[in-house]
DNA sequence: GTCTATATTTCGATAGAC
DNA sequence: GTCTATCGAAATATAGAC
């Protein structure tokens, strides 16, 4: 058994003796992000903790069971905020509160949302393969509340624009808002999302 | 040398007896956006077609070399409304002008965005390798045009989360926008886009 | 232009010692 | 918990006939 309180390993600091689990995450959240998940292999990773493969497998059953570890910690950061989708008809405000909360996540956790993004094909092929995810996943939800028939298609498109509004800055920038504040690029984005969601 | 005029290839209409080498094109394009490049092999474009490996390989030198003539398709789609970003300095009105094009384009060719979109590692790595891509590339110039410094961080914010808002129907929703005629999905989208950039 | 057969490489994963 | 050595599968790409 590999499996290891989640909250501890989001919590692990920037790798100073941290344990080995939470050092192969870290590396392999950025090769994964940098160069993809099916562009990195296990060497890879390896080499770059300075270790050997098999090393990696005592603390993870597979690759994808690397992957599904860090697709956890995403789903933790936004499901409080996708949790008040449930159990109340969706309405333009309610969204938009969903997205205040959203983007803060999102400036929080920069490199996990961006790693999830880049490798949304291996994200699927894991969610086919491997029946611990269940369907408790958030883009479900998500694309059963932008195609609800009950909703006019103004508000639903408006709620796909505010959506890809707030990870612009992230997924399409380049790394170009990469120094900038987070509270105060938090607050512009938050602006701009009202003005489309409000 | 299996290079061909790239609006004929783009011009194909939908694979009734079109030419091998556009037919290649069809389907690794819905490969690639279905379950990555990595995630689609040789064999299984071969098989889908009902030819053989090598027949792919008469028409094009690699894998890569597909992958080369799709983002060369997006490209010829994109460059049009990218190149008012040249010869004057940025105004969120000359963006607003882009982006209006750009959402034009998006929803006459979803699934070539998509493909790109779900495929950014594969080509990184493809700019980074082959050099026949040069640096004419989209993504730079719209890498410094949201990092301009002469631009206040404001102005810079919106045309970001303005980006987003064009592709989040498409990346974002799942194919909740599927069925939603063009005209009107882009008359929508317009309108949200302008609330932030106009 | 398309085929069968195969060369070559790389990867994920495991065996077994320490 | 970590190592060296290796297995077996699958992938890209090519040789050579037709």
């Amino acid at each position: 058994m590999t499996q290891v309180d989640v909250a501890a390993e989001a919590a692990d600091p920037s790798g100073a003796d941290a344990s080995t689990r939470a050092k192969i995450l870290d590396v392999a959240l950025a090769l994964f992000t940098e160069q993809g998940f099916d562009g990195t292999s296990m060497r890879e990773i390896a080499a770059r903790l300075r270790i050997s493969k098999p090393a990696i497998y005592y603390h993870f059953a597979s690759k994808d069971d690397i992957l599904l570890a860090l697709h956890m910690r995403l789903h933790q950061f936004v499901r409080p905020a996708f949790e008040r989708l449930t159990g109340q008809a969706v309405t333009l405000e309610i969204w938009g509160s969903v997205l205040d909360d959203l983007t803060g996540q999102m400036l929080a956790h920069r490199t996990i949302f961006l790693m999830h993004e880049r490798n949304q094909a291996a994200m699927d092929k894991l969610h086919r393969t491997d029946h611990a995810v269940e369907h408790d996943d958030i883009s479900e939800r998500l694309r059963r509340a932008l195609a609800d028939p009950a909703l006019p298609l103004r508000d639903r498109v408006r709620m796909a624009c505010s959506l890809g509004a707030v990870f612009g800055p992230l997924f399409m920038a380049g790394g170009a808002f990469d120094g900038v504040d987070g509270a105060q690029l938090g607050s512009l984005v938050r602006d701009a999302v009202r003005d489309v969601v409000g």
